[in-house]
DNA sequence: CTCAGTGCAAACCGTTTGCAAACGT
DNA sequence: ACGTTTGCAAACGGTTTGCACTGAG
């Protein structure tokens, strides 16, 4: 584990003594899971297999309850890609807004973008709608550079 | 009826007829319901009450079938408010880019922001993550001009 | 020691599916 | 008449809950 996560972990169990949660042997295994795979936003279900590896004992219910509490906590941040499945993901400590995501129509990847660019959209929003702001979420549907990549290659086969 | 509302109706039953769908009545009730109720964003247990008002005979069954056609023939879009529940509204005619939404946190309003507004993050974006957009989703949460002013007047009770 | 947290299994609930009947084209 | 669409009810699958037991503080 690297020092990055280390980190990210003490921040955590910090979070949760600070909420009055106990710290169970469960929740710091699913904490560590997701500190593991930052950035692939997980499934109840993907975390509760990688979970099971290490804690078979441990049930579903345990995950729910705990992704909950992680979620009302404000480790974890909720995410849906339109399919109806949400997935999670760290919050990020310096975090305010919510970040933006790019998700790949065609292999489905999901990249984070850290910048906040919403700036002059939100003033513009706060002025002519007469809306306090408080967070946004920003979602952009398309291709990554490899499909795109791929895409253009068949059609050039094609063009052939 | 409104004359758009007409329009609307006329538009669908031709998006639905080159679909090689068929006109039953069951489709032109919900198309119907939805076109009335536009702006409201309803769920499909919601479509299902207004609908029964008129046929009592429809089942739930046939509410998901017409709407997951209506999706698939681009008629209308869905919705997640983060709520895990999926809401439905018409797709506008014009409409290239999915439109902008204001979710009230206090009162749970929805309204929408048809400006675009995002070309230059768009373009941001595409040159700096190397991706291609074809299309977004942008959800501001926050509180609406009536929930503003209620929370600030009842901010002055307390100080009085 | 105490009560929050857990595992288990049952309950729940929104959604989907299989099938025979009904109906639009 | 034909194949699609519908209503019904059963099946499904993800999530929640009740309860007795466990263990962190």
């Amino acid at each position: 584990m690297t020092k990055m996560d280390q980190q990210s972990v003490e921040r955590m169990k910090q979070m949760l003594r600070e909420g009055g949660s106990k710290l169970t042997p469960q929740r710091l295994t699913i904490l560590d899971v997701i500190v593991q795979e930052e950035g692939n936003h997980l499934t109840i279900e993907e975390i509760f297999e990688k979970v099971r590896v290490v804690k078979p004992e441990m049930g579903v219910a345990t995950v729910y309850r705990t992704i909950l509490l992680f979620e009302e906590l404000g480790l974890v941040q909720k995410l849906d890609l339109n399919d109806g499945i949400y997935r999670y993901e760290l919050t990020h400590e310096e975090e305010t807004h919510g970040h933006h995501h790019l998700i790949c129509m065609a292999c489905g990847r999901v990249e984070e973008v850290r910048d906040d660019l919403l700036d002059s959209v939100e003033e513009i929003i706060e002025k002519d709608y007469r809306f306090r702001i408080k967070d946004h979420s920003l979602k952009f549907y398309g291709l990554c550079s490899d499909c795109y990549k791929n895409e253009s290659e068949e059609t050039n086969e094609k063009s052939k």
